[in-house]
DNA sequence: TGAATAATTGATCGATCGGTAAATAGCGTG
DNA sequence: CACGCTATTTACCGATCGATCAATTATTCA
């Protein structure tokens, strides 16, 4: 077999096996899954680090959708619907069985993926999303979200991580009656307007600073490739 | 040392040890941590299996709180201060450093432990809960709940347990800015109060087979001891 | 105090597991 | 076919780790 092929293969089954059995597993287990000794690993990988270390890059990397940040940058679509249809692919796509057991194993260690990960949310996701929420009650500002207002954020994206929690961490089976294979639009929905409506009521109209612009102009207005604070 | 005292020192050392380090945790470290050579463990546990299984017991027999049960019957209580005087007892009197660790680590191999505890919440807490929001939206129904419904639940209950899941798996400084040290009040109410009233909006009224009573009279009815139903 | 008993340790065994290296099988090329 | 190179295996080393047990120290009690 081809050396391009094999190390494909074997990194392949090491992310399966490794997120299956964590990092504790044995290389001979691992191999024998694959059909190999374990000594033809550290032909391909000198050591068994340096293998994890590359399970951790595969499984992290892509693992965020560019067409994401259009998404939700985009100022044509509604609030509701945007989060709607992010969610149901971030939790069918970032959180499969391999990322999130990997990402928990690594929590629990090391948190090198974890602390990778967590930053890329906060840079990437979390102010798009305080954004589409103060967008949602007609508000606009740059201010530093208040710890209310992310805790509420947390509420909603810890809901979504829970189902793969319960999916591939507890083994429990998740509701999948839904349209396609995956998690259930309607579900998504719902939690998405319970956040929306609960921000509206908690921190409903802009004082002081901040700004506010009526709601039709606001969302047809296209708005500037917008600068993540921090 | 007492046989009883040092018994408890060790299991006590052990629920510390393993939840940081993980069952794959080798007693000679466990053993240093404590004070004691690893040998002295095999006088108080035949095998190691035979104390992670004492691990598990102690971890998790306890854990819930029997005034949880009288707290969430209470009739004359309303229901968003109910869901919020519980769900911040339980995210800090349940879900500590060690519980949490150490049934990830359960959930990640086998899974005696998140099994047990996932009946638990089914049987004891989630029936109440569904009860109370159904309370909340003036109807009084024995149905099984639709799994639409449930989901609803799910995502509350779960971005509870991803505070948690962030403070002692991902190891990030979670929000407590609150009054007692540990999760604010008004986060946890904000939260219910989005759970509730997305659940009033998405079922509001009572259809078909379900009853609907006025709600001053429902609230001040003493509840029957509720069977819970499977 | 001293013998009996309990608590604790040190030494050791055997299996496991990451890593190494020599031997062998497979394969392309002149 | 023979040569050379790569892929793969077999055998082995050394450290780790659960487990055992005889030896040693501490404790109890007559």
């Amino acid at each position: 077999m081809g050396v391009v092929e094999r190390e494909r293969q074997i990194l392949d089954g090491a992310i399966q096996f490794f997120s299956v059995h964590g990092f504790n597993g044995q290389l001979r287990d691992l191999a024998k899954s694959i059909g190999v000794t374990h000594a033809l690993l550290y032909h391909y990988f000198p050591t068994k680090q340096a293998l994890i270390d590359r399970v951790y890059l595969e499984v992290f990397e892509g693992r965020w959708r560019t067409e994401w940040d259009a998404l939700l940058d985009d100022p044509d679509m509604a609030v509701e619907d945007k989060l709607t249809a992010f969610y149901l692919e971030y939790v069918t796509i970032t959180l499969t069985q391999e990322f999130v057991r990997i990402l928990v194993f690594s929590g629990l260690t090391d948190h090198t993926i974890t602390d990778r990960f967590f930053t890329m949310l906060r840079a990437r996701l979390f102010p798009r999303l305080i954004r589409e929420t103060r967008r949602f009650r007609d508000l606009v500002s740059r201010a530093k979200p208040s710890e209310r207002e992310m805790e509420l954020l947390m509420g909603l994206h810890g809901g979504f991580f829970y189902i793969s929690m319960r999916r591939w961490i507890y083994a429990q089976d998740v509701y999948s009656a839904g349209s396609h294979e995956g998690y259930d639009e309607q579900s998504v929905r719902d939690r998405v307007r319970a956040y929306l409506h609960a921000s509206r009521e908690s921190f409903g109209a802009a004082t002081g600073t901040t700004r506010k612009r009526p709601a039709k102009l606001y969302s047809t207005l296209s708005m500037k490739p917008v600068r993540l604070d921090r």
